[in-house]
DNA sequence: TTCTAGATGAGAACCGTTGTCAACTCGGAC
DNA sequence: GTCCGAGTTGACAACGGTTCTCATCTAGAA
């Protein structure tokens, strides 16, 4: 399941039509392990020779988050940073100093956040989590 | 500790020059529950007859949510929005409808990052971690 | 009162992101 | 193979939130 098939949703949307261009972009989010900006995957395609316009790069990082294929993160700045990703819910655990990420599962979170929802008659619920911190090898 | 002072930081920082805008802008905090944008909160002082530039609301918002007196969060566009808050450590469950706001604390799922971080090798762990859902008024 | 570091605000600048629209292309029909 | 149309692309403009600039103002100490 490592594809490279630039045709998320299978059934559920429409499918993507398999251009040069998504091909590129899907193909430059397997390259790497950490988050990265539109921009940075814009430069990326550019330096690799498979240019792509910005604002396609953006369309496709899109439809690419809609369909559950990349996590998209928010910076403290607000810039929006993607990452290809496995298929089930997940959390991050990102190096605050070399962006390494993992990530990870958290059942408990899950059940707690339900619970605590709930205790508020909140319904419907969704909740966003990502862990910082500084990893091994960068603390040397 | 519901103050009004506009001089967080105490021993820590460099104390804020109680002016007129900053008096303003802390005195609106109070008066809302939900997280609003520094637009909004800008609108909201010019409304009330009590005129703050809105650099300066940036500014001070910024200082306040440095001294840990307003939460920031982050809506999906990436705009910043702000909340007067509690001292401690807590989370918050947003409902999507109405923007009303329950803060939470979850010792639990501290308890869980701090070990899932340790698990992985990282140190010097923070977090953030916030829940949406339909509140119950909402859900009508 | 005078002085000065800090604060203010109008507007420009910045920058990530989205919209526009003419040109292009994939893939099905023929 | 050719034709066709819906979908896609990309250069560029526009947008919007935020920060910067800098002349002016002000709180508070001397």
């Amino acid at each position: 399941m490592t594809s490279t098939d630039p045709t998320p949703g299978g059934a559920a949307g429409q499918a993507m039509r398999p251009t040069r261009q998504r091909r590129a972009v899907v193909d430059a989010m397997g390259s790497f392990d950490d988050f990265r900006s539109a921009q940075e995957i814009h430069d990326l395609l550019g330096r690799r020779g498979d240019p792509v316009g910005l604002a396609t790069v953006y369309r496709t990082l899109q439809r690419l988050a809609d369909a559950g294929e990349v996590d998209v993160l928010r910076t403290e700045d607000g810039e929006a940073i993607y990452r290809r990703c496995s298929d089930s819910h997940h959390h991050h655990l990102v190096c605050r100093e070399c962006g390494r990420t993992v990530e990870v599962e958290g059942p408990t979170v899950e059940r707690w956040t339900r619970a605590i929802a709930a205790e508020h008659g909140f319904d419907d619920v969704s909740h966003t989590l990502e862990i910082f911190g500084t990893c091994a090898a960068c603390r040397s």
